[in-house]
DNA sequence: CTGAGATACGTTGATATCAATATAATTCAG
DNA sequence: CTGAATTATATTGATATCAACGTATCTCAG
């Protein structure tokens, strides 16, 4: 009896389990994303990367992981292709010898320019699918433990 | 001017890309469910395997790569050390040596029993943090590309 | 029966992910 | 100023992910 576990738990679980369901979606959505990207020779990770550098002042590596929700040595490990390719440079803080300013170098910033409108006809592409997208973003952002889209970004001018 | 992106498109684009925002739950998910299974020494996407696995017949790879949405050869790595581990066992096909036929041992079927408490605990604590849950699930079923949960499993006994 | 094409998987190399641990810089009590 | 605690990041090792390529098996026309 230690070792039974029920087909029809097995049914049920694979219906309901949200684990299952967000990876399922994560899979087969970066796959769409990566075809898409893959003439511009990025992934959808290295696409929202280089796009979350796109702002006036460098980010930090904590501040940035927190707001992509990765390890931070994930966030390390990541960034490593991008500086090869000069896309990214990460530079000691002059202000904090341990932190790291992370900026997008010319290259980065053509880039990005060159997949942004392979992102908007992708997205345009899986908007499609769903009726209304803002329900859905809500509760993943809910899932990631973080307010919901439209107080993401509140700070603004509260870096320093 | 070939490489210049506003910052106002890098927060518009950072609210509203759902592949960011999925993978971004994902990571959240996986976490939390990898914390909870940790004891177990699984993790969330070892238990969903072991789960799929609970069946009255043996898997092939295919459809199992089908139903999770993931590469064939990632299904492949993924089964190596749930192999080691004993959990699972791979066998070639008697009816076509190509194919592969993925049972539980007893020893996975065990474990399986062992971690359904921890899942359905965790997945209580995850759906208190939404409201509606079936919502977004046909929104993540959409995202993959599959019909709807109810339409999962055509040999359905229960509509439970 | 034979060989070409199709089918099902495996392997390799690159990136992604995170826990555990290590290294480097800062802070602050004394 | 010194050294311990703290903070910020890097490294290592294991698993996850997938494209490109390779291998084994099957099917079937001839």
């Amino acid at each position: 009896m230690v070792g039974s576990t029920p087909y029809e738990t097995t049914i049920l679980l694979r219906d309901s389990c949200l684990c299952l369901h967000v990876q399922r979606a994560a899979r087969a959505l970066a796959r769409r994303f990566d075809d898409a990207f893959r003439p511009l020779g990025l992934t959808n990770g290295q696409f929202s990367l280089l796009m979350s550098l796109n702002r006036p002042k460098p980010a930090g590596m904590a501040s940035l992981a927190g707001l992509l929700a990765m390890d931070r040595t994930t966030l390390t490990a990541a960034l490593k292709p991008l500086q090869r390719r000069r896309l990214v440079k990460v530079a000691p803080d002059p202000a904090d010898g341990r932190g790291r300013l992370l900026t997008l170098t010319q290259r980065g910033h053509t880039t990005l320019a060159r997949a942004l409108p392979v992102w908007k006809s992708t997205h345009r592409e899986v908007q499609r699918l769903l009726g209304d997208v803002g329900r859905l973003r809500s509760d993943l952002c809910a899932l990631g433990s973080r307010p919901a889209a439209s107080h993401m970004l509140e700070h603004q001018t509260s870096s320093e």
